[in-house]
DNA sequence: GTTAGCACTCCATTAAGTTAAGTGCTAAAA
DNA sequence: TTTTAGCACTTAACTTAATGGAGTGCTAAC
């Protein structure tokens, strides 16, 4: 366990503050000018010899000045940082954007993995909460002309997923509608996870009385069912990566622009809700492409309805600070917006 | 009007040819060497110097090789070239990629962009047969809860356009019915174009004998049809944008990339369905973010549904044959397909 | 514990030199 | 009239050397 001293604790913090607004390495002439502290720049060479040898800075080249290592920043974010206060013209911005009318809850998330990336100008991800604690109150076949059939599912939060399919010869739509009744009737108001689990078991047997063949329904059923409860994940300022990025060369930026529409690797990379605020750097991130960047992620809270996600990708030498405020704000007020919305549906 | 000798010609070729390839300008002694003509690299000289004289290629600096000029590929793509044969294999790819079966159109339309820019390792666009002689088929309003309602809109090639939303208040769903009967009894079978007139005119009229505020309708079912009769557009391949991009500042990647997903900025550049295959050529594009690329545009035919397009961005250094030869293949397997899918809706 | 002073290191930039590829032109050959 | 050999010349790209600046570590004195 490291512990400094206020005073170096006050350089480290003052190393991050410059390597990230400047990008340049920090000398020890510099850090004299500006700290509120009346040494020489020798006591702070000596300091920042210290510092390096707990493995906070490091030098780019034998006589270089310090840049935070990935230790360093971790330090600094564990212990020294803390987050801003949100500007009030941002915080009108997250507000405003949140404020207007949406259809549909992935809308909502859509639309603020785009506003978080403009605020921060980074790329940022979205999670929605959870859809496997939503409830089936609706399933419908709207049959669409000779050839087509509508299936339609409707979840108590006023998610609705629909998909269109060409029909099996060996049904006709009159067959179908005790079918759906039968669904009505047995599994609305179930949680779509439990809906999905009798999928593989009952419902299978008991369709057999309706059907000679159900595989035809089943299929339907079950393709707009998992729809319906995947997991779905946004991606905004993509764009914002060629600010950003470290890459020169244009083979690696392409891999690494191709993992953002890799969503289920993204998903796996970002992980399930969990703590309130969590910060990988660098090498921390489960991803060798991501190792010179860092990924903050949050986990927000809409009550019963579960836990969603919001995540920022940005360059290690970030300003954590601005950054973690803005995410909490965000945090809040996403929260606020979802919690309204599935109000006014499930009543 | 250029006219060129046999050997003038010859050796414009293999300079086009050798620069696509390899990338390098091309000099006089390498061009001896591969042609079939036999004189001395001086005799080349001299006829370079014509050709350059004409404008058709270029020197990158005062003791360089040749590199073809836009006029000189324009002359190449007018003059010398010849379409490739498709290589069966690749044939192969293109008809297994869209023998599958689909469920819409726009599907197809879609993967087709993916599977032409997979074969020439380029960006390419595709645009649907055009909405606008398309007849609506239905038009139904399926209530979803409390407070929702789902419009679907269907034509007679199996299109399917549908829309969520949250029911205005002023609306309940019985006296939704006789309306939707009434668009079904007074518009099935026009064109959505007609349809879209008479939206502005006759309808609002004749509905307001059957509701007292027809607005929130008008809105639905005017939202559902313009969706259903906009036109779409499918970019594929645009991670090989960074493989064959001439840019190098980051900046100027990043509004290149940032164009890809302008829909509408792109169809503009790209123009309506007109001559079979039209070659565009660096400053040739009407945007000068591409004036450094070669559109290779190609209209396809569907009979009387229509017409599409397809294109493909790439390079000015590009192999120009094996593109085009490529693009006709396309052309006419995804006319079949299409046609075999309209066939299968429209009877 | 702090500081002045100094030798030392490394990057970044500039300048100069070298090589290889290719050209244009001239005068002779075909 | 066309082709060719030969040669002087140009340029990019690469290598090498020189210089200045920023910053460090260390020592000895405060």
């Amino acid at each position: 366990m490291i512990t400094l001293t206020e005073r170096q604790s006050l350089i480290l913090k003052a190393i991050v503050r410059d390597y990230t607004e400047g990008g340049n390495p920090v000398g020890s002439k510099s850090l004299v000018q500006e700290l509120p502290i009346k040494v020489s720049s020798a006591t702070i060479r000596n300091e920042m010899a210290h510092l390096e040898a707990l493995g906070l800075i490091v030098k780019t080249h034998l006589s270089s000045g310090r840049i935070p290592s990935i230790k360093g920043y971790r330090y600094y974010v564990d212990h020294i940082l803390k987050p801003e206060k949100v500007d009030s013209k941002d915080l009108k911005v997250i507000q405003h954007s949140l404020g207007g009318e949406f259809h549909k809850i992935d809308e909502i998330v859509a639309q603020s993995a785009d506003i978080l990336s403009q605020l921060t100008s980074y790329t940022t991800f979205t999670l929605r909460p959870e859809l496997k604690h939503s409830r089936l109150s609706g399933f419908r076949l709207v049959p669409l002309g000779n050839h087509q059939v509508m299936a339609i599912l409707v979840t108590n939060n006023g998610d609705v997923e629909n998909q269109t399919f060409t029909i099996p010869n060996d049904l006709t739509g009159d067959e179908l509608e005790p079918v759906v009744r039968f669904i009505d009737d047995q599994l609305i108001g179930l949680p779509l996870q439990d809906v999905l689990a009798k999928l593989q078991q009952e419902i299978p047997l008991k369709l057999s009385h309706y059907l000679q063949n159900p595989d035809g329904f089943l299929d339907i059923f079950g393709s707009v069912l998992s729809k319906a409860a995947s997991e779905r994940f946004y991606v905004g300022g993509k764009l914002n990566l060629f600010d950003y990025t470290t890459k020169q060369n244009p083979q690696e930026m392409r891999s690494l622009y191709s993992l953002l529409d890799q969503t289920d690797n993204l998903a796996n990379v970002i992980g399930s809700p969990g703590q309130h605020i969590q910060v990988r750097i660098g090498n921390e991130i489960t991803n060798d492409l991501l190792k010179d960047y860092s990924l903050i992620t949050a986990t927000y809270d809409v009550d019963q309805h579960g836990q969603g996600i919001i995540a920022v990708l940005g360059p290690t030498a970030m300003p954590y600070s601005r950054t973690i405020g803005l995410m909490g704000a965000f945090q809040r007020e996403l929260a606020r917006k979802l919690l309204e919305y599935y109000r006014y549906f499930d009543e």
